[in-house]
DNA sequence: CTTCAGATGCTCT
DNA sequence: GAGCATCTGAAGA
């Protein structure tokens, strides 16, 4: 499948966010490609969310990467121990982003074991190979994805996303992002989308 | 299945 | 100095 082009991330970020369901997350490193299936994204939009780091035109050392072209990456740090993958979306200078929150392996499964936990897959318990990838600091993690990687773009460099179709039999679910109680009425805006059923 | 505490360091005030 | 777009392991139901 041909990977996605600026233009896919140029458009209305919810629509963005709503579409990398089921697309294939690529990540290159020297010896080898590490892909999954995106099954879980939220929209941050900073012209009238309480919850983006550029909300209120917000410029500092760590959002302005929110502000380059579409398609850009954006990793920060979370807890002091995390990181958080986001893919800039909408025009240049409009500040707004989709963080990746989950994924499932599309094999090279001994490498994410390696990375997630210093152990073989084999030697992994059955809930820890059911968890690899389902949260934004897990999939990360996996990927080997750190703040080496921010401002980087998806045309050429270590990460990019394949288009693919959704799968047969699956299904969007739209919920309120997770961990943003903070952010007042943002905190329930439907801005979180998961694909369920047969992935 | 659920709750809970603790880890850990960057970011911005 | 306060807070954070999180995860883990232990313990209880």
């Amino acid at each position: 499948m041909k990977p996605l082009d600026q233009a896919f991330f140029a458009r209305d970020t919810l629509t963005v966010a709503r579409e990398l369901l089921g697309k294939t997350l690529v990540r290159r490193t020297e010896d080898r490609d590490l892909m999954c299936t995106i099954t879980e994204t939220e929209a941050y939009i900073g012209r009238c969310d309480k919850a983006c780091h550029a909300y209120g035109g917000k410029r500092t050392a760590r959002t302005q990467v929110l502000y380059a072209g579409p398609g850009t990456v954006y990793i920060y740090l979370i807890y002091g121990m995390y990181h958080c993958l986001n893919f800039v979306t909408e025009p240049r200078d409009e500040p707004a982003a989709v963080l990746i929150r989950g994924a499932v392996p599309m094999g090279n499964e001994d490498s994410i074991a390696q990375n997630r936990f210093s152990r073989k897959y084999q030697d992994l318990s059955a809930y820890q190979r059911k968890h690899l990838m389902d949260g934004p600091g897990k999939l990360c993690l996996a990927l080997g994805l750190t703040r080496a990687q921010n401002a980087t773009d998806l045309f050429g460099g270590e990460l990019c996303v394949l288009d693919a179709p959704l799968p047969d039999g699956s299904q969007i679910r739209t919920t309120k992002r997770i961990g943003i109680d903070y952010a007042q009425e943002a905190a329930e805006f439907p801005w979180r989308f998961v694909l369920e059923g047969s992935v």
